[in-house]
DNA sequence: TATTATACTGTACATATATTCAGTATTTTT
DNA sequence: AAAAATACTGAATATATGTACAGTATAATA
């Protein structure tokens, strides 16, 4: 995918909000109205560039026939990886660390998501993660204090909430009083965020 | 929602297949190509009946301006309610209750369930059951000692354990503790048991 | 320096498309 | 028994829409 320039990403944002609106893709007319073209060949050369640079497809010929080619829609399901949080060893999307699959919307939860994992211990119980709960993890390294992340230290996976003390110390804190903080020095430790907890799935 | 006739139920679903194919609304001649129809009027009949039984909304003069009303199933998922658990009042399925509706596959839950509950309060943390969790509740009263019951004493509805203690002795016990048993004798008071809970949603 | 990409206005036109009208026939509802 | 809904074919048409062509201008790239 190639860079996108700023009106090309207006002119993007306007399709997915006037498809979310109305249920169908705009026409350039549309495009123009909404962005302020008075030309419909205006239009028509970013969705050119859009389509040239993968971000959608047109088809010739047909009106309104413009798609997204991320497929971020909210229609069908897909089937989503349950990985297994093991003791030793990284929670990578690797075959033999898929448990099963799920098939879920993809917009099931808001920020989007890529994986399962399945919890082991109670060191979050007080954050109403219980064992065998399944996380929804969106694989990520922009995590914010407070967030639940997934995280790696040398071959351990741990689930705990973040938090940066300051520019090389952090925290990953425990919902649970029988368990003791993990204080991390960035400078002598390697801290690897897998990704962080946007929902979670429990099948009683 | 009227009743649907098997010809515009296959109209139906070839909007809706169209749409998850190429990602924009069939024309009427594209219906008719799909559906060996000779005259787009037959598109055009079929596509103001389910306008008017309240399936799709066409946008007058717009090409490919169909869109679906309940953007609902037929592709693995349906629509489940979620209804808020309001401390008087029982939770129906009455619209008035129902605060939104979430896309889920139908086997999601194991043993399938019938709509999700909003969770107030804390009373059952200890499970793992946080404030503003959705769980997905199954309409029965075939309940067990240890189930999470969805109960219903007068106009209050609560979540519980359930344990039944003697013939007409039921408690209702929280998961934390915080709070007290709910000790019922069913022969002096009326205890009304929705269903129970199968699973549950997070969503941060 | 020449070329390509970006970013537009403005006009024009073939065709894609919605939509109406005229029929025919069967089934369902009143 | 009459009216309305369903389920089509077939033809006609106004307009909605994609798209090409002719310009202008600036910034990035080779």
């Amino acid at each position: 995918m190639k860079e996108i320039t700023s009106q090309q990403q207006r002119v993007l944002d306007c399709i997915q909000i006037y498809l979310k609106k109305t249920g169908f893709p705009p026409t350039r007319a549309d495009i123009c109205k909404e962005l302020g073209f008075k030309s419909p060949n205006s239009a028509e050369t970013h969705l050119r560039a859009l389509e040239k640079k993968g971000f959608i497809s047109i088809e010739s010929g047909a009106s309104r026939g413009i798609s997204l080619n991320n497929q971020n829609n909210s229609f069908g399901g897909d089937e989503y990886p349950v990985i297994g949080l093991v003791a030793a060893g990284s929670p990578t999307l690797a075959e033999e660390n898929i448990e099963r699959t799920i098939n879920c919307p993809k917009s099931f939860f808001e920020s989007g998501f890529d994986y399962f994992l399945k919890v082991r211990g109670l060191s979050m119980k007080d954050a109403g993660i219980m064992e065998d709960d399944l996380i929804a993890v969106k694989k990520t390294t922009d995590v914010k204090n407070g967030d639940i992340v997934i995280a790696r230290l040398d071959d351990e996976v741990t689930v705990k909430f973040f938090n940066r003390k300051s520019s090389n110390i952090v925290e990953l804190e425990p919902a649970n009083e029988d368990f003791e903080n993990i204080v991390i020095n960035l400078e002598s430790e390697q801290l690897h965020i897998e990704g962080k907890s946007v929902g979670l799935l429990r099948r009683n």
